[in-house]
RNA sequence: GCGCGUGUAGCUCAGUUGGUUAGAGCGUACGAUUCACAUUCGUAAGGUCUCUGGUUCGAAUCCAGGCACGCGCACCA
């Protein structure tokens, strides 16, 4: 054995070894046969990482954890399955994507379809392969003969069939609302993709005068005069005394001078501003809805490409911006705008290019959340809250279990389609003359379902990513015969779902709820929520921000179990973790440590045959503290606490092991006093540390089990396979 | 506005249902070392556990409130 422990070297031939075994997979685990028939399975399908870039250090966190669970309920005999995969990532990659092509000059206009699709898929490939050679050099232990694709034709299929199902049980549906829509990418988004920061604008106050009453006027107070010219009414609360007599009377609006009436709706605030409400049922969620409630018309000023169009007149052509400004401009020439107010306010801008988002009207597909399924009373939230509420699924830390219901007591239906090109396209069908839509997952249809018209186009759009991710969980397990499937019925629902807190709402609520609807059971039985590794600055890690640390970088200097350590100690679920280079050599060392105490004990049984000598009471009593840490460490670990267990067994290894028994047994062995005990003593501990220390440092610890003496062949051939105490 | 989290050693963070001298990594001081390991060992310095009050035989831990920082959600136009 070297000097020093040499990770470089080691490393991949340790996971060579793993592979060649054929131990990934559940069916070959011979771990398995040995137990009785009724072996309990364990399953974690692995959150599929984006195929659109390398990994960062906060996917080696996940993998990490997720090995670290896998590898301990494989020793524990159970039937494990670690199921990895990546995700095509719709929006995202072809963000990445037309960066890189705008980086070579190039654009992705210039493609047609098949041809932009064409390279993003070629682009993806290289990518799948660059993150699962850096999941392997994680010693992540999974079973890549079950690796799968989000676009693979199997998960395709079951995504698909799910949204069949949601649009023969009337949960799908086509509708024209009001959603969020970057102008910038030109697509609209689910309101999760939106993020809300806090910006200083105006207030408003524009006066509108009231049809034949001189010089009486209404004052609304708004920050977007430029929508003036979409107004259809006026709004004020029915228990308002003050606007009680303007009630059903017409206002003029002051920009291009139509004649709109002043309606009652309880929505409106008597508080804000002026207590009256200017209503652009085409460009603000609440006008919409008001205006629906009232029949208004919804007249759409702004077109999708950022800019006014004619029938907002003086301001047509103009971006939002400068109409704004123009708008200003009319209202103080015409003697409307009764003043200005400076106002702190919340807007919405693209959580990837930071352009404000337009409220805007489009078609859309969207499916119903509290909508009850047929023949129920129970909506699609209603079942994912129902399965956390009674603890079906348990949330760690439990406390983003009130966010989740919080998040879903507000939820709205979910918009589900993207106008962009890289994704899984919607198999929806419009009908030209009747105006009506469809889905057809089967073949392409040649006519309306409605009006037997032959008119009819494909819905150009594609799915939102996180709903094919949302049915990850089955689609995956699924293979070709869906749910009657081996793998379904072995491993659904699986154990645990580890992943960040920030995809607590966009992924795992929406596998919670397809999950439960599409297979009538729950995903998983834990949510496992670690936090983000953060930067020394606090700030979150990102491509875009540039300071991704690359786990590659570090494992070639430190090594694998070093970085897998400093990911787990100090790790507690939900709180974000901090990751310094110093921390990453601390448990570097500590490799090493293990790699020479293992190097002295290995070294001082050549003349030692294996057997159990007698023992006195200080002898049993060091064995009896070794059973009291493998104790301690079984049950931090069954209860999620790893950052515990792998305190426990590092300080126990190196401070009072290593400082400790070795330094005594040292004397023992070299006098001849009590020397057989002193021998098994140190056999015996140095081998239950092993397995102890696999779960968190796998690769040292394999490597030096292979150099462990084989008494009477009762050591298993891995110490990934041997059986946890 | 509603909700959540954090505040522990110089720095970054742990602290398991409240229970002896509050821990880790790095850093600091002094010393050791051909004998598994200088990626080592020993010794030490360094903490009013954010503040105030309460419950308790006992509180970093539970409760109430204050201060500071961070975050999530929300149709206040």
């Amino acid at each position: 054995m070297d000097k020093v422990y040499n990770h470089q070297k080691i490393e991949p031939k340790i996971y060579r070894l793993w592979e060649k075994s054929g131990f990934f997979n559940p069916d070959k685990s011979p771990l398995r046969q040995s137990s009785n028939k009724k072996q309990k399975s364990f399953c974690i399908i692995m959150p599929p990482p984006n195929a659109n870039a390398p990994l960062h250090i906060g996917h080696g966190v996940g993998t990490t954890l997720q090995d670290l669970m896998i590898r301990y309920q494989r020793m524990q005999g159970k039937k494990t399955l670690w199921l990895p995969g990546t995700d095509h990532a719709g929006f995202e990659t072809q963000v990445v994507f037309e960066k890189e092509l705008e980086k070579q000059g190039k654009s992705g206009l210039e493609m047609n379809r098949e041809e932009f699709f064409k390279s993003v898929w070629g682009y993806t490939q290289k990518n799948k392969k660059i993150v699962k050679k850096q999941l392997k050099l994680l010693g992540a232990s999974c079973d890549w003969s079950r690796e799968k694709f989000t676009l693979d034709k199997n998960i395709q299929k079951t995504v698909y069939q799910t949204l069949e199902k949601l649009w023969k049980d009337g949960l799908l549906y086509r509708g024209k609302r009001i959603v969020n829509y970057c102008p910038k990418h030109k697509t609209a988004f689910s309101d999760l993709e939106v993020k809300y920061q806090e910006e200083k604008g105006t207030l408003y106050f524009v006066k509108y005068k009231l049809k034949d009453k001189k010089d009486k006027w209404i004052t609304v107070a708004t920050t977007r005069p430029e929508t003036i010219p979409g107004d259809t009414a006026i709004a004020v609360n029915p228990l308002d005394k003050r606007y009680k007599k303007l009630i059903n009377l017409i206002a003029i609006e002051p920009i291009t001078r139509r004649e709109i009436p002043i309606i009652s709706d309880k929505l409106v605030d008597i508080d804000f501003g002026t207590g009256a409400l200017k209503i652009t049922p085409a460009h603000d969620s609440l006008d919409f809805e008001i205006g629906q409630k009232h029949k208004l018309e919804a007249i759409e000023t702004l077109n999708f490409d950022g800019y006014f169009n004619k029938l907002a007149r003086p301001l047509a052509g103009l971006n939002v911006s400068q109409a704004r400004e123009k708008s200003v401009e009319i209202l103080k020439r015409n003697g409307s705008l009764e003043k200005e107010v400076d106002y702190l306010h919340q807007v919405g801008h693209c959580y990837k290019c930071n352009t404000k988002i337009e409220p805007m009207l489009m078609d859309q597909w969207f499916i119903a959340m509290t909508k009850p399924l047929p023949k129920t009373k129970k909506s699609l939230r209603d079942l994912a809250v129902e399965a956390v509420k009674n603890k079906k699924v348990k949330i760690v830390p439990s406390r983003f279990e009130k966010v989740f219901f919080h998040w879903m007591n507000n939820i709205k239906d979910w918009n589900i389609s993207r106008q962009i090109r890289w994704g899984i396209p919607i198999p929806g069908y419009h009908c030209q003359d009747c105006k009506q839509s469809f889905i057809e997952i089967n073949k392409t249809p040649k006519k309306c379902i409605y009006c037997q018209s032959k008119n009819i186009k494909k819905d150009p759009d594609v799915l939102d990513t996180w709903f094919s991710s949302g049915q990850w969980p089955f689609a995956t397990l699924f293979s070709s015969e869906g749910i009657k499937s081996k793998d379904f019925k072995t491993f659904y629902p699986t154990e645990v779902m580890e992943t960040g807190w920030d995809i607590l709402f966009f992924w795992v609520a929406r596998m919670i709820i397809l999950g439960i609807y599409r297979t009538g059971k729950i995903p998983f039985k834990t949510v496992y929520l670690h936090g983000l590794v953060r930067d020394k600055d606090r700030q979150k890690m990102s491509k875009s921000k540039g300071n991704v640390i690359d786990p590659l970088a570090v494992i070639e200097t430190y090594g694998t179990d070093a970085l897998r350590m400093a990911l787990i100690i100090g790790n507690t679920p939900g709180n974000d973790i901090i990751i310094s280079e110093d921390k990453i050599r601390g448990y570097r060392n500590f490799a090493n440590k293990i790699w020479n105490a293992s190097r002295f004990v290995l070294s001082n049984l050549s003349d030692y045959d294996g057997k159990k000598p007698i023992l006195n009471s200080r002898d049993k009593k060091i064995l009896m503290n070794l059973k009291k840490t493998q104790k301690k460490v079984t049950a931090n670990l069954n209860d999620f606490k790893f950052s515990l267990a792998g305190e426990t067994i590092y300080h126990y290894f190196w401070h009072v092991f290593a400082d400790k028994i070795i330094e005594e047994m040292k004397n023992r062995i070299r006098n001849n006093k009590n020397k057989k005990q002193a021998q098994y003593i140190l056999y015996i501990i140095l081998k239950d540390c092993l397995k102890m220390l696999h779960p968190f440092m796998p690769f040292v610890t394999e490597a030096i089990w292979q150099k462990l003496p084989n008494y009477q062949n009762k050591k298993t051939d891995l110490l990934m396979i041997n059986k946890w105490f």
